[in-house]
DNA sequence: TCCCTTCACTGGTCTAGACATCTAGCTTAC
DNA sequence: GTAAGCTAGATGTCTAGACCAGTGAAGGGA
């Protein structure tokens, strides 16, 4: 279960079992796990490594510690997760739907100088734009312009924009999101819009622009996403004032 | 400096005593700070317990761990506070406009089902209900239903309800703002907000909904703030995927 | 001159203990 | 009955070491 002589820290192989405690079953939301001292005889390591997995999956929110009584699995991990950063198919996913795409359009253009800006390219160099209807159990909900730089992403095809671009990125690419700025505005249905979302013009959209870094700083997405008002609503935790 | 029999935590203490040397320009940004054994040493507390205290201004974003080279203090912490929860008065003064309040409503009625949960209260308990117009350099910016619970505002005035409530809280109450949860949404004004904003019925409304919770876990605003979507955007980061 | 090895110093991980503090439930004294 | 006190067991804090792994600079050899 633990492999002591593994390159990978002991805290790490923890935490990559306890979360699988969970996904089991084995740990029910809201029930105390075993404490730090019999996870520490169990696996034969010492209290100070139980505690810094445990001090990791606490700050994921995944665990939850109350002195003197012990250490609980988290209910509603859902609204924690919602609350980083999330593709709209993880998103959709979380809230118990199926997430779904139609693609309206893939296209490789040069960069106009905002995409360019946001992007930190020059108005030369090409993007992939890429524009779909966002459903979430056959209902649309939003609708998406994604601009992504063509060197990053270089031979993508048409039928990888279909699923979910950050699956696509790690899994295929092997890069992973860092960090993203996001604007949040609220604005009214145009025809266009209107008839992509199946809502009347002049309908409240909720417009989310984010611009995604990879850990390298590098920009590698910079997506606009109109979501119908009525039906979706943005969740957002802040924490340390 | 350090208080070994004191009942705060000497890794809590070296918080405080690093966060006064930065503060003091003692260490500056992008500079290393001393070794962890340099620290140790100094302190005569265990290399652990300085660690203790690294490891949590990493977190806070203050400090940044390089493996091999040593200990930095990050720079642009500005930018972090920013990032965080602001008050109204405090974003409008940033982006270098002046805040202006229109009382319309200062009454103590008992809390509602909703609001009561909110506030983690009893619907026989009294809460504050505050009604305010937002101005930007006298323009209309957003309309304001703050909910307060009476028992944490005591002896509170309409007075006191013109300014900053988060300066009123800090300053009057010794109170601070540890953490908030937010709901975003699009929707379209009504005859009442569009007579307030001074926009036409039918424009679009950026609302957000927020609960604000003290260090200790109460609860202690409920406030939905409805923005004029032509004129506010929601700016928002998110780090660490 | 240039490259490569060595070395000192950094943070990263880990141990096997210790005592403090908090909680809930049981027990005892009234 | 009930309130106070005790106790078992939980996390919180802390120590004084150990060895590993990454970094950069100094020094030596071709």
């Amino acid at each position: 279960m633990i492999n002591k002589q593994s390159p990978v820290p002991i805290y790490f192989q923890l935490e990559e079992w306890m979360k699988q405690q969970i996904e089991d079953g084995k740990w029910k939301a809201g029930r105390a796990i075993p404490s730090e001292r019999e996870l520490s005889e169990q696996f034969k390591v010492s209290r100070m490594t139980v505690r810094q997995a445990l001090a990791n999956l606490v700050q994921e929110g995944i665990l939850l510690k109350k002195k003197g009584l012990g250490t609980f699995v988290k209910e509603q991990k859902l609204e924690q997760v919602l609350l980083g950063l999330t593709s709209f198919s993880e998103e959709m996913l979380k809230r118990g739907m199926t997430p779904k795409s139609i693609l309206i359009n893939f296209e490789k253009i040069t960069a106009n100088p905002l995409v360019a800006s946001q992007l930190a390219i020059h108005t030369n160099e090409e993007v992939f734009r890429i524009e779909r209807i966002r459903l979430a159990d056959d209902v649309p909900m939003a609708f998406e312009t994604a601009y992504l730089p063509a060197h990053l992403f270089g031979e993508m095809t048409k039928e990888d924009a279909y699923g979910s671009l950050y699956d696509y990125l790690q899994t295929q690419k092997g890069l992973k999101i860092q960090e993203a700025k996001q604007d949040i505005e609220a604005l009214l249905a145009d025809t266009r819009l209107a008839e992509f979302l199946q809502i009347k013009v002049g309908a409240p959209i909720l417009q989310i622009t984010r611009t995604a870094y990879l850990q390298t700083g590098t920009p590698f997405e910079y997506v606009r996403t109109a979501f119908r008002g009525d039906r979706y609503r943005f969740n957002h935790q802040v924490t340390r004032y």
